[in-house]
DNA sequence: TGTAAATTTGTATTGATTACATTTTATTAT
DNA sequence: ATAATAAAATGTAATCAATACAAATTTACA
């Protein structure tokens, strides 16, 4: 728990017990949770915790380059920790999202010349193994 | 607009002057606009035209594959005509769409093996050239 | 210890989207 | 042409994630 105070401090975070235990979570189940995904886990240890100090505290992650919104449809946004590009798979059975080995094209200068580029997104959707073999069984 | 109607039946939608309204504007506005753009722009010629219409219209384009979902934050889903595959940027500043002349990467097989994928979004963010130097003037 | 700043909380609101029942329009058989 | 049926369009209410905002609590530090 040290550790991650001490990851907190380095993005310009001071590290309450709320962050930290967000932090922890998001850390710990890297499964690109929901905000009420976060709070329904945590509000069992934290009986206290607002649903607007998930929200918050996500910001606050996200305005600190610590975290990233992974948008994979209108109904949901999902928060991961920043870390190396990587593309999201969403199966649109199940709703899992997956991690995929494939780097977001770096885009030619020639063809946004004059833009400034914060961010890319790759973005997959179908079905996964599971739900595939479960449809066509 | 005869022509518009062969090619909404060619996609096995029944042309009726709501549909063709629609995929006339959203041909002839290839802006992305949101449902709701939609319904603005088209209730100056039909007073009657109905939010739940614009919705249900899109909803069958893009069941048909004439039209796409582009969803680039958790607040707005945009709508396009289907075509070739591309990538969009979304300026932060004046949440203008634009198209990019970039391919999604087709997933190597051995990476989502057993996946069936279905769909591959890539979306830029940052500023514009307009934006850019209204905020660096 | 007391005061100011930072953090957390709770309630109310927003706004895009959907659910669904009703109404209107189009199609087809008689 | 008319009635019966199907398809399309409409309007209202509900949903639900996200935000606004003010109040309460906690922390920092003079």
């Amino acid at each position: 728990m040290q550790q991650y105070s001490d990851i907190l401090r380095s993005y310009d975070i001071k590290p309450s017990y709320t962050r930290l235990m967000i932090y922890q979570y998001l850390k710990e189940n890297q499964t690109h949770p929901t905000a009420d995904e976060i709070y329904q886990a945590l509000y069992k240890d934290i009986p206290t915790l607002s649903k607007t100090t998930v929200y918050n505290t996500l910001h606050l992650f996200i305005q600190n380059h610590l975290a990233t919104m992974i948008i994979m449809d209108q109904t949901e946004t999902r928060y991961d920790l920043v870390s190396e590009p990587h593309a999201h798979f969403k199966c649109m059975s199940c709703s899992k999202i997956f991690d995929v080995d494939v780097m977001p094209p770096k885009v030619d200068a020639r063809k946004l010349k004059d833009y400034i580029v914060n961010d890319a997104q790759l973005l997959y959707r179908g079905l996964c193994p599971k739900c595939k073999d479960n449809v066509t069984q």
